[in-house]
RNA sequence: GGCCCCAUCGUCUAACCCGGUCAGGACACAGGGUUUUCAUCCCUGUAAUGCGGGUUCAAAUCCCGCUGGGGUCACCA
């Protein structure tokens, strides 16, 4: 076989869809598996007007990935351009050509009447396929509404006595009746192409050997290949992928009804997640930020790894028990006749264990360039950031362990950075403000205000030697503590919470929560 | 509504093509253990072949029907 040869062609729609970078991961795999190359097409022929701007998302989404492509757009390639607002050309000719050769002919039809027509059909109960009036016309006719300068589009005529069949990779043989087909337009009154025209014109230029898309797009199928033989191209392999619903649901996820999934159970976790590092790091833009859109889980620090995992196991599996798989994994084993065919739930709780497994595999200096940028946004640390306070976080993060499980989790202990905390009440209630605790802790405090040297094991081994003493369980004291110096019932070992605080800190702390209990 | 697609635990899936396993794994959930918090880690458990017909010694697997779910029906992509 040939160089194989995929694409992704998004419209600049100004954020990428986590559906979309599903088939845009599937295509590259192929891609890649194959040794093959990766195409990254800009479908905007409805031409946007902030085009840049629209785009931008997207591309950011794949670099944020990892998924490279070796043409294509910012890039460009053998077939440039690679923006179908720069090919106008192309297709003009491709549709001049049909029209000579009598495959594609001028409709003058009236929008008023193709309204009618359609709502004839359905009053009769019977397909709607357009009336070929204009193919009628007779010679005097055509030249007097040229005269005119009667706007018309160009169609394609389907050959409605014909049958099609597709041998689709993942669906296996489909077919369709053509004789229900509309002949679709292919060029607009202006002369500009639709997307079914454009996109096989597109495929076969770039050569492309795979059409790897979703499956809302398998009715379009039967239009492209009449239109692929009509221009006489070698038909490209088709394998249509189903779509990524929504959680818990067999509905295509759609970024129109993020507001209904606020109400689903799953989602609701991360829009809960998203509020508050959204909040905490005062970001203006939050509102136009939702689950839908991949830029969505950089933002709230997970990493390319486990989204790429999470995406790659939606309607795919390597093997029976396969999960967890790198990029590289999944190239080396990705083939098309293990996509499964059912549309596939996406599953936030899934994609959190991913998250889980790849945080724990990551490098500690790398947890650090990631945690960095959201304490600087919220402002827990100053800029630039000096090598002190590198070494703290530094610290602080490996205080934290597992507990940090997305970057912006490293936001759950501001009370490390800053003195302004809020208590627990209910836990403070219970720890601290309890009948003999403010003694213990009152004495506890005064042999940490000499302890040396001011470290976890030091603090461990006091607090360890006091218990033994006054024979109080070591729970009290740890509770105690915690509370009235972090404020909260849970986080990093209390040892490292007071050791990382420091002596000075520490005591003003315990002497605040010692007031506060009385109070 | 027409056309087309799909159907295994709550979810993602394996086994299906080439019938024979206690229908396997993971997530989630529940219980237990380790860590006097939390997180991690370990163990255990609950839980599925939509229904009805065939074919066959044998059906999740092959065939037909039903039901259900979904996609798509533009001078959008």
């Amino acid at each position: 076989m040939s160089t194989v040869r995929t694409r992704f062609a998004p419209s600049p729609t100004g954020y990428m869809h986590i559906g979309g970078m599903r088939t845009a991961l599937f295509n590259w795999l192929w891609a890649r598996h194959c040794g093959g190359k990766f195409i990254l097409r800009i479908d905007d022929t409805d031409q946007a007007r902030n085009q840049e701007a629209a785009l931008a998302p997207i591309l950011r989404a794949f670099r944020w990935l990892g998924l490279d492509w070796d043409e294509g757009a910012e890039v460009g390639g053998p077939f440039a351009p690679y923006y179908q607002s720069q090919r106008g050309e192309l297709y003009r000719a491709g549709a001049a050509r049909l029209e000579r050769a009598g495959l594609a002919y001028r409709d003058f039809s009236t929008k008023a009447e193709l309204d009618a027509d359609r709502k004839q059909a359905e009053r009769e109960k019977r397909p709607y396929i357009n009336i070929r009036r204009s193919l009628d016309l007779s010679d005097s006719d055509k030249a007097q509404f040229a005269a005119e300068g009667r706007p018309w589009v160009l169609r394609f005529l389907i050959p409605r006595d014909e049958k099609v069949t597709l041998d689709d990779h993942i669906r296996g043989r489909v077919e369709w009746d053509a004789g229900l087909l509309p002949d679709p337009v292919i060029l607009r009154p202006d002369g500009s192409a639709l997307y079914n025209f454009a996109t096989v014109v597109d495929d076969a230029q770039m050569q492309i050997t795979h059409v790897i898309r979703a499956e809302e797009h398998l009715s379009n199928t039967p239009i492209q290949i009449f239109l692929h033989r009509a221009l006489g191209n070698a038909l490209p392999e088709f394998a249509h992928v189903p779509y990524v619903a929504a959680p818990g649901s067999k509905e295509k996820l759609s970024k129109r009804k993020i507001e209904q999934y606020r109400k689903n159970p799953q989602f609701q976790k991360l829009f809960e997640r998203g509020d508050e590092v959204f909040g905490q790091l005062g970001l203006a833009e939050s509102s136009a930020l939702d689950p839908v859109m991949v830029e969505y889980y950089e933002r709230i620090g997970y990493l390319p790894e486990a989204v790429l995992n999470a995406l790659g196991r939606i309607g795919w599996s390597l093997d029976d028990t396969t999960e967890i798989m790198s990029l590289a994994t999944m190239k080396e084993h990705f083939t098309l006749d293990r996509v499964v065919k059912a549309p596939a739930g996406f599953d936030p709780d899934k994609l959190f264990s991913f998250q889980s497994h790849w945080m724990k595999e990551l490098p500690p200096e790398q947890k650090l360039a990631g945690c960095l940028p959201y304490l600087t946004s919220a402002e827990l640390i100053g800029q630039p950031v000096s090598d002190r306070t590198t070494e703290f976080v530094r610290e602080v993060i490996a205080a934290m362990g597992d507990r940090l499980k997305l970057f912006s989790d490293i936001l759950s202990v501001d009370f490390l950075f800053r003195d302004q905390f809020t208590y627990d009440e209910k836990n403070f209630d219970k720890r601290v403000r309890k009948e003999g605790v403010p003694g213990h802790l009152a004495a506890f405090r005064d042999i940490l205000a000499g302890l040396e040297p001011f470290t976890v094991p030091a603090i461990e081994a006091a607090l360890s030697a006091y218990c033994q003493e006054t024979g109080e369980p070591t729970g009290t004291l740890i509770h105690a503590l915690r509370l009235s110096t972090t404020g909260q019932p849970v986080g990093p070992g209390v040892y490292d919470c007071v050791a990382l605080l420091g002596r000075e800190k520490t005591i003003a702390r315990i002497d605040a929560s010692l007031e506060k209990a009385r109070s």
